[in-house]
DNA sequence: AGTCCGCTTTAAGTATGATGTATTGTTAGG
DNA sequence: CCTAACAATACATCATACTTAAAGCGGACT
């Protein structure tokens, strides 16, 4: 097991969702945005996403993980609880804490996907995965977006383009920007487990543009999108999801 | 608030996976399925799941919802943190426990959808738009399975269609034999993500059962479907594939 | 009357320590 | 060599005390 402890509070920034000038959509914090159960969530998860803490390996007791992290017993165990409940850490007596193989992690859980950055273990796999699930359920969703009437396609969109469009979008709005469009669309099946995976295609796009070596240009692609969505273009509108798709396809 | 509380003990049976006769799949018991904090989670989550506490509706507080089932402050709380990480809750110091609106719950989170049954409040609604999601998924999934090399279909997958074949299979017997075939069938793809729909095609099939009037057979719908899978028939697979969910699909 | 500030109260959040209990590993007995 | 009793371990549960953020009330001031 590795000595360098992650520092606990390296990762409280993250969460929230700090979006003063702009009033494009970000991803909702993790529900369970608030104390020190939702930090050591948050940390615990990043550490096992990263290896620190390899698939197999057992944890520290639940006394001596308190105490590296400078919180109480129980709140090693409310953060364990959770992460056992996503099938990522097994809990047995006398056995301890240890860290369940790849398959049994609830991986369409966002959380768990949004734990893996650019060079973790198992990222480039999970990305690959969510891409190829991706290209799947969204092209669905975009049809569904075709039969519905345009005005679902709002303002909201066109700012986003138009944020995609400007040369000194900071990659973050340029983030949201893209997953504002995505959550147009993924509106249209008019279907909570379609919304599932607005949190799913957040984590896509940031991976996207974190294995991207230099950022590409997307506005067009976007603006495409839209404009065969509202022209009622099923085939162009489709050809158009697939495009965006395959620029994050095209990255590994 | 409703007066009645449903018993806790009451659904500690349904988890086990009880299977001594037969060698056929069962759903993996959720990750965390041991001691009285499973049992919490599984109490409140069907006692919300079932409108018992509605959506928007305030919890008791903690230490009496402790004392109503039995256990401490420390069990309650850590199954509520499990059920708000799962987004079906949300805590708020003063305010106490809600319920969550529908669109926050992780729908692609098969326990959820495990603790719905027929009669629940939004179970009709959860059940087609889980028909929906499937409908997408699993036809990806048989052409897949076309691919690789039928070694794929083996064994199992016949006993599973000679169990559909007998007459007097019991209801969890065929439960678990079409259960069993879907499982070979999302192996195909070689994906961790598409292998979590395995939960989720789970609890379709069961809701489907449970929706049924009277059980219809669907020996020669999986007959065919492996048939045509080991033939490397495409269309013919995928016409089965779809004609399995037709079933599903006219219940509601 | 209406607004604002601050106090009180509430219920979740955290901490601590003690005890219970499966499970493992070992050892003594056959 | 095998089995059964035993001891050790680390999670599981319980009980209690204390902390903290926020809702709600009430009084003071404009």
């Amino acid at each position: 097991m590795p000595t360098a402890a992650p520092p606990l509070d390296a990762y409280k920034h993250l969460r929230r969702g700090e979006n003063p000038t702009l009033r494009l959509l970000n991803r909702p914090e993790s529900a369970i945005a608030t104390g020190a159960v939702s930090d050591v969530i948050d940390w615990l998860g990043r550490a096992v996403a990263s290896g620190h803490f390899p698939i197999g390996a057992t944890l520290p007791m639940e006394n001596q993980l308190g105490e590296r992290v400078g919180v109480s017993r129980t709140v090693i165990r409310e953060a364990v609880k959770v992460l056992t409940a996503k099938g990522v850490l097994k809990t047995a007596r006398r056995y301890g804490t240890v860290v369940n193989p790849l398959d049994d992690w609830n991986l369409l859980d966002a959380d768990i996907v949004s734990w893996h950055k650019k060079g973790d273990g198992q990222v480039n796999l999970i990305f690959r995965e969510l891409v190829q699930l991706l290209s799947i359920m969204l092209p669905q969703s975009v049809d569904a977006a075709l039969n519905r009437l345009p005005a679902q396609m709002n303002d909201l969109s066109d700012m986003a383009v138009s944020v995609l469009q400007s040369h000194d979008a900071a990659p973050e709005q340029r983030l949201q920007a893209e997953f504002t469009i995505w959550v147009q669309i993924l509106e249209a099946p008019q279907s909570s487990m379609f919304r599932q995976f607005k949190a799913l295609t957040y984590e896509m796009i940031r991976l996207t543009q974190e294995f991207e070596e230099q950022p590409s240009r997307s506005d067009v692609l976007y603006s495409d999108l839209l404009r065969h969505i509202s022209s009622g273009n099923g085939d162009e509108a489709n050809l158009s999801c697939r495009l965006i798709l395959a620029r994050s396809k095209s990255l590994m």
